[in-house]
DNA sequence: CGCATTTTGACAACGGTTCTCATTCGCGAG
DNA sequence: CTCGCGAATGAGAACCGTTGTCAAAATGCG
């Protein structure tokens, strides 16, 4: 499952890096945006295939964000989101417990391949506390 | 934040009605579908307004599901869900440490009214192990 | 180099969700 | 009970992100 037959392309490499040097979850569209700004002349659908591949391959992290999907490049490393609902602001979070629950939870219900989305949302500290409803 | 002014109709009723007969999660296309398969009229704006509103009243849940949304009628108490890939069966999970950890972690950052979302998926032990990629 | 196959790009098509707006309905006031 | 205001509805258009189509270009292996 590991083995897919996969062609090196430039545009794909530049979807990379595109990916690498924006700051935080970054959705297609504005990604394609971005990269065509940059002189790119990538295709949107393009971006879109490349982004699912790199999601495949595991170098890119996709999260649902208001009906939209936004990628970022992520870290090796296992980890979930603590979002800011105002500004976006992301702090990447890790928790062996929790990795640790969601495993035993499944298994104690007969679930196998347990995979988890853990997503955490609040109001960051640089927004005064009156501002908002 | 809890006084929404809110007038009670038939109409919405009729979607929480059938919400409560449908077996687990459905989206608000098919809800509309059965409950005009019902001899219901009622329009599928209106379904979806009316899910919107009771998930804000906490009567229902939703959940992305494939680029889909898809409510449930939930129980009042706040829980989280494990989710088989294969049929879409669904178990309801409690579990106050996780609600405890998603506080601490969101008040050591200085997030206020953290929120969030778990969604558990693996396979579940109704299926051949050997059947699927 | 040559070929089979994958990938690309432009754009159409799709599907779910939201918006628009005139009409209807709920419900409190008189 | 009747009136009236504003919320709610319904039909369909509009929206928007995403995916499919398909000919042309690129890739990489022999």
């Amino acid at each position: 499952m590991t083995d897919v037959r996969r062609r090196s392309t430039k545009q794909r490499e530049a979807v990379r890096d595109a990916l690498d040097a924006a700051d935080g979850f970054v959705s297609a569209q504005s990604l394609h945006a971005a990269m065509r700004d940059g002189g790119s002349t990538v295709g949107l659908a393009t971006v879109y295939r490349a982004l699912a591949t790199l999601e495949t391959d595991g170098v890119a992290d996709a999260v649902q964000h208001d009906g939209e999907t936004v990628y970022r490049a992520c870290t090796p490393t296992h980890h979930h989101h603590l979002i800011c609902r105002e500004c976006g602001r992301t702090i990447e979070l890790e928790a062996d417990r929790i990795e640790a629950w969601t495993q035993q939870v499944a298994a104690d219900h007969g679930y196998r391949d347990a995979r988890h989305t853990i997503e955490i949302t609040g109001i960051c500290d640089r927004h005064a506390p009156g501002g908002d409803a």
